[in-house]
DNA sequence: ATAATGCACTAACACTCGTTAGTAATTATA
DNA sequence: TATAATTACTAACGAGTGTTAGTGCATTAT
């Protein structure tokens, strides 16, 4: 019978899991069906159940992959003894390079995860809020000992992540400019903006 | 029986139409369904049809009508003889300001229009392909006159549609800032990285 | 060799979906 | 008041939804 597990060094629910991180972002959490899924993983729509347990535990994990990944990488920022510039620079160059090699993964928990159901929904609103703050402390940390401009702390971190996540309207005309080129240019802009 | 038309000076398909605006917008277009807006109306779900002739010439009329209010504003400020830094600024607090008094009809035709039917969804995706183009043009221009920095014309108009788009995050937690504040603010920090 | 497990299959359940037909009730026009 | 046009109603359609039960084959462990 078909089998799945076409990769090495990824169990089925990694299969599973990648396939539809590709076709939630196309269609949708809502739209994109099981037997959708099944069919680009190459099995019948029953048999994925042997693998996950619901069509919401994928969006689940996808959603939080996300989020503790940037969230292990705030940590290490905030340890980190460098000036308020630097830091905000590892952090947009990292949130730039998640959205461009992972950007099925990204999109997802940054558009999908409203269909999360509770208690999901309220975990990953408040890890989210969470990061903001914790973004929005370093710039005001900044601010404090006069090493970046003194804008609304807020309103940065909202402009920031948002630009960055604005990136997927790039994706699809990828010819024109290339990633490093987009990167450079979009920290630039950000950075610019902090600087005193 | 159960009339709709609550408000003079709006049609019945218009009180329906800024129902499903809002209901679009929390639940998403795929997962509102038509017999949970017709409760909002206060209706059956089949009387819907006496009014519209699909759901998804709601979501036509909405995206097209943010659209064309952009297109309208957008050739306004290109006809007129301001320096480039007021172009944008101007362009910039439409679109925030849009952002929050519009909030859901906006909301819609940044995030939903995937749902749009053909030949209406490359129609959508052409005036937006032409809509930023001419934004970009815009940046082209000031920068050859040296009125402002010369930036990538492309990012930072990617830059500056993705932050105040970035917005809805915001509409949730309205108590902290105000709207006047939260303009400004971001006003002055996508102005600021335009600046020589 | 035998038992045990893993996994894909078919079939089906219990919905929900957008939408249409046909009819009754209401409103506007004369 | 009689007639025409709107518009809301009930009932139902066919298709699609996530998910479960039960079955049998194939690989692995004993």
């Amino acid at each position: 019978m078909a089998k799945i597990q076409s990769k090495r060094n990824s169990t089925k629910k990694e299969v599973i899991i990648e396939k539809a991180s590709r076709l939630f972002r196309e269609k949708g959490f809502g739209a994109a069906s099981m037997r959708d899924l099944a069919e680009h993983v190459g099995v019948e729509a029953a048999s994925l159940y042997n693998h996950i347990q619901s069509k919401s535990e994928i969006l689940q994990t996808i959603c939080f992959k996300v989020a503790n990944e940037f969230m292990t990488n705030l940590e290490q920022v905030e340890a980190s003894p460098q000036p308020t510039l630097r830091k905000m620079e590892t952090i947009i160059r990292l949130h730039i390079r998640m959205m461009l090699d992972q950007y099925e993964y990204v999109y997802i928990a940054d558009h999908e995860w409203r269909h999360l159901p509770e208690p999901y929904l309220s975990n990953f609103l408040n890890q989210r809020r969470n990061y903001r703050k914790r973004l929005s402390d370093i710039l005001e940390a900044g601010i404090a000992k006069g090493e970046i401009k003194a804008i609304d702390p807020y309103t940065a971190v909202l402009v920031i992540l948002s630009a960055i996540s604005g990136i997927d309207s790039w994706q699809r005309s990828r010819k024109t400019t290339n990633a490093e080129t987009l990167e450079s240019n979009m920290v630039k802009y950000l950075i610019e903006g902090l600087k005193k």
